[in-house]
DNA sequence: CTGGATCCACTTTGATACTG
DNA sequence: CAGTATCAAAGTGGATCCAG
């Protein structure tokens, strides 16, 4: 029982972990639907590789709908599915979430907090 | 502009990621306050390493309060601290949506869907 | 155009032993 | 008790080339 409380956050967490998965999940929201080649342009520094393996992960949890076009050359269209939608709020909530907390880790260390470090010493 | 909508996201990821966090926080939630050496009890698998350095980042990000008394042998006790709390509504929204999410999974896939499996075939 | 396959660098986690 | 230090293993992301 105390257990499987976790098991819902690290699910939750599955989805949006993966480095490029938020801003991926971002641009088809924001665009409806969206291109392979496409979302390569609004993501320059992203390789084919992680926007095929991070699309193939939102597909396989059924947030992002894959459609293809049988033709030469090849169309593959992405959007959100119905149910990927009820994930919306959750994003909402953890990006306010998160922005408010930047401007306390702002409060707390001023300009020079280190975002990212991981050995901090006391 | 677009591009701070997922600073967001990813600020609140961060306070998330790290293979034991969720549980870390799960179990001093549960409990209010906790020794070092009660959450290794709880959290069996976890090493000291891994339950020092996870604990030191939730500490710098203000989420957990780390109280030192000096003494010896030593004692350590962690707690949420109060702008911890404002967490907590987004754990419980990730947790709530991370289980039915199970739920939408096994729908899916039945028994044998493929909780972690990232290479996926079609 | 939309990928798949391979190889490599970097990062994160784990095992184990040691310390104030 | 509450950690550090060190080394090894595993996981993840990136570069590059190939293919239908």
């Amino acid at each position: 029982m105390a257990d499987n409380c976790n098991g819902g956050i690290e699910t939750a967490l599955d989805i949006l972990i993966g480095k490029w998965k938020p801003v991926i999940l971002f641009h088809i929201i924001e665009n409806d639907v969206l291109r392979f080649s496409e979302l390569q342009r609004l993501i320059p520094e992203i390789t084919k590789k992680m926007l095929t393996s991070q699309l193939r992960e939102l597909e396989y949890h059924d947030i992002v709908h894959r459609k293809v076009y049988p033709q030469v050359p090849p169309k593959v269209e992405y959007s959100i599915t119905e149910y990927g939608k009820s994930l919306l709020p959750l994003l909402s909530t953890m990006h306010k979430w998160g922005l408010s907390h930047l401007q306390h880790l702002h409060e707390l260390y001023g300009e020079n907090y280190q975002y990212k470090e991981k050995n901090i010493r006391q």
